[in-house]
DNA sequence: TGTACATCAGTGAACGCGCGTTCACTGATGTAC
DNA sequence: TGTACATCAGTGAACGCGCGTTCACTGATGTAC
């Protein structure tokens, strides 16, 4: 028999999954009505109330899951990069295009609040984003250093190829499998460029 | 006095102009209503549709005029990288900001809608943007001729500029003076090591 | 263990609001002769 | 030029709709003794 708390957490649960069940290529968080999410996740409109102040509330939570994803997804990408030796770029593009699919309506919600309507989104997305870049940035510049291949600014490095990713990302979402292929494939060589382009210049100066 | 149709002109331009001055960092055009926009525009809201369908058909009308924003801006950066013979990046960057100042609302409703939840705007603004891409590609492949420093995958360079510049112009339409002029010098130097790389790349094969 | 009371997640009725859209209309502008 | 008719941009009343939010409530779960 589940507690009180425990159906209080699951219902919050059926409410966020609801949200995010919502979300497509045509629909933004914006467009859902506290209304419609409390009928998707099976309570009246005003249960809502009990576990949410309004909706955006609930949707923060959402970017905070997205955060949680994006940060699984950098640790993921470390160990496949030490296990299997291969192209850092390749094998991050790869893991980041798998976590896409595993996670699509987690995914539209952080890049497309990115650069929504609601400052508090924008706000919160930009914290996680932002942490990605800098944990980015100190890998890119471990990197150079065994490689001994110095980096010119190794954050501006790392801020356009978050750029370059979420944006492809974006696009490889609602992209057919042979669409991301291709996708994935300009990712890996727009990503080199900036780092041979950083390389070239570090060995300039 | 003005005859019948230009007055309807009239009409339909204090509409279009209604709409962008809705436009901000914190309003979509998907949050605005046909009888705001007609409120603000001083005429009753059925009078609407003697000017267009839908709220959608006068958005699709600004996203053709972002569009020939785009290519006066191109034109215009042309003009001065002859003229003025400096870096061709620099220059290019300076003269999308000044655009991005001149005419906020209008980029704002290209950059949301780019990336946006409506089908028709998406891709709308897509078609305009990879217009841009191809006169970009096609610059960079003429510079690389005369200067005799060929580039690897012209198209692709451009496609990563200009998702840079988008982005970083994102930021920069609601960013004070002074976070303006940084956002420009990141975005040069982020070109640069794009440009740079292809250069790299080419000399290796 | 049993009893009395407190807590609180979930409810259904009700509210006022702004929305998009329809309709039959008005009256100034335009046109044919 | 004057007259009779056609066009059509703009109007105001009215509609039904889904929305967010309030309120007093119910009844199962939890707690103190």
């Amino acid at each position: 028999m589940a507690t009180r708390a425990e159906q209080k957490l699951k219902t919050r649960r059926a409410l966020m999954d609801a949200a995010l069940s919502q979300l497509s290529a045509d629909r933004g968080f914006g467009s859902l009505s506290l209304r419609e999410v409390a009928r998707e996740a099976g309570i009246a409109p005003t249960s809502f109330y009990r576990h949410f102040a309004e909706l955006d509330e609930l949707g923060l939570a959402l970017v905070d899951e997205g955060g949680v994803a994006l940060r699984q997804l950098m640790r993921q990408a470390r160990k496949r990069i030490a296990r299997d030796g291969g192209s850092a770029i390749s094998t991050s593009v790869e893991t980041f295009m798998e976590y896409l699919g595993n996670n699509a309506n987690l995914f539209r919600l952080m890049l497309r609040e990115r650069t929504g309507v609601s400052k508090p989104f924008r706000t919160a997305v930009k914290a996680e984003i932002d942490h990605f870049v800098t944990e980015l940035a100190d890998d890119l510049r471990r990197i150079a250093d065994e490689q001994s291949r110095p980096l010119s600014e190794a954050r501006l490095v790392a801020e356009a190829m978050v750029t370059l990713v979420f944006n492809q990302g974006a696009e490889a979402l609602d992209a057919t499998a042979r669409e991301r292929e291709e996708l994935k494939a300009k990712l890996k060589t727009e990503l080199r460029m900036i780092l041979v382009g950083s390389q070239t210049l570090a060995k300039r100066q």
